[in-house]
DNA sequence: CTTCCACCGGAAGTACCGGTAA
DNA sequence: TTACCGGTACTTCCGGTGGAAG
């Protein structure tokens, strides 16, 4: 057994002279590389769709869609970054603006960040839409100049909260004197667009780009091209890069998915000592990462989305899958042994469609003909992980024993 | 063919919280 | 201080509905 403090300067020093990245940052999802393989030919249709802001026009507004990791969003980045450097040497006044909706995905916050970014400070709540939608107009018009705003990830808001939003910026010019403002939306989804109001698709749809997915070919390529900045030379088995790519395009050819293993897969070696990076790090990165994946989504759960799931664990253990009535019924049990309010049949079923949508369980409404309409419930991502995140982070002593044995089936109580 | 189960899922509303503006 | 804002979690009410049983 060594002493606490041998481990520790072990693992930094094994942290300082890292054998394996070169430069691990070149694999986040964040970094905008300066070569994007196989997107020569959306590069240049955006690139066409905003040059007119060059001289001073409005571009078109524009649509991309793409599945995710198709690289919409490292292609629009890029475009945008070099396109403001353009201006800026021949200094025009072209101002890109980014926002991701993904995690600020109501109207306001939407709205809020728009104006952060063009340096208005907005407080996080207590003023309407409306008011900070007036502040961005003033503020705009305050500094004349072309603003290209790029709203990713627009189903997000689409989906909970429409697209009032969306018909108040396609038509934000006509309350402007004298900027202009262009909008790029981004979606994962190509049935989002049919849901739009037929004005909101117009104005958006001015331009259109389609991303198709990569291929496990083009995948090899993208990783190549990064893993040569991002680790050092002769690190990777020559295997491992195949099989990033092989996982990845099963998974409809997600590129963010084949560098987030990748990256993982390192790290994974990094922290290990290894001095290389095999196939045996990859099939572990996978498994790590869909349990941080699920451990994150579990632990933002209101308490009875908590609930809720466990009592799909301890209904579907066994047998591996569950109905709502069931379901309902082992959670009002648990609930009851924890003397706490439970809530209505609605809630949960609507709790149950949650946990589908964060992709934690599947569900698909079936018809038992004579014996009613349900859903199938069952739990789409790894059993154990599930158990153990739910264990932990209920954290409720007087039944711990009850849910650990009636989750995991090993039987044992732990008192 | 109709019935009818066991749910589904939309819509509107309530309570509460942490905020702003004047 | 008062009036109002948005976000979250939840309730109440209720009109569907696929398909086996009768």
């Amino acid at each position: 057994m060594k002493a606490a403090s041998d481990i520790i300067d072990e693992i930094f020093e094994n942290f300082e002279q890292s054998r394996i990245f070169r430069d691990r940052e070149k694999l986040l999802p964040d970094y905008i590389p300066e070569v994007l393989p196989h997107r020569e030919n959306e590069i240049k249709r955006l690139a066409m769709i905003l040059a007119p802001s060059l001289r001073g026009e409005k571009p078109n507004n524009a649509f991309i869609y793409g599945l995710t990791g198709t690289g919409k969003t490292a292609v629009t980045r890029f475009v945008l970054k070099k396109l403001s450097e353009k201006a800026g040497r021949k200094g025009i006044k072209i101002t890109p603006i980014y926002i991701n909706i993904r995690r600020r995905d109501t109207p306001y916050r939407v709205i809020a960040d728009i104006a952060e970014a063009i340096g208005l400070r907005v407080p996080f709540t207590g003023l309407s839409v409306g008011e900070v939608y007036k502040r961005v107009l003033t503020k705009l018009d305050r500094r004349p100049g072309v603003y290209i705003i790029v709203l990713d990830e627009i189903d997000f808001l689409v989906r909970r909260h429409g697209d009032d939003l969306l018909y108040k910026l396609t038509r934000i010019n006509e309350d402007l004197k004298r900027s202009r403002v262009s909008l790029i939306g981004i979606t994962n989804s190509t049935t989002l667009i049919d849901s739009l109001d037929p004005r909101v698709k117009s104005s958006l749809g001015e331009e259109e780009i389609v991303f198709p997915p990569y291929n496990a070919e083009q995948l090899k390529d993208i990783l190549e091209e990064r893993a040569r900045e991002a680790f050092y030379d002769g690190v990777l088995d020559p295997d491992v890069i195949p099989l990033c790519a092989a996982l990845a395009a099963r998974e409809h050819g997600d590129a963010r998915r084949a560098l987030d293993l990748l990256r993982v897969s390192g790290e994974l070696a990094e922290r290990k000592g290894d001095r290389r990076v095999t196939r045996t790090h990859v099939l572990q990165a996978r498994i790590e990462i869909e349990r941080d994946r699920v451990a994150e989504v579990i632990k933002t759960l209101p308490l009875h989305g908590k609930l809720v799931l466990a009592s799909i664990a301890i209904v579907s253990r066994g047998r591996g899958k569950a109905t709502t009535g069931e379901v309902y019924d082992e959670y009002r049990k648990l609930v009851k042994m924890l003397g706490l309010e439970e809530v209505t049949f609605r809630r949960v079923s609507g709790i149950i469609a949650e946990l589908d949508m964060l992709g934690i369980i599947r569900a698909r409404t079936i018809s038992r003909g004579r014996y009613g309409k349900t859903r199938i419930i069952e739990l789409a991502a790894d059993p154990e992980a599930i158990n153990g995140v739910l264990v932990k982070d209920l954290a409720l002593e007087e039944i711990s024993g009850y849910l650990e044995a009636g989750i995991s089936g090993k039987g044992h109580s732990l008192r």
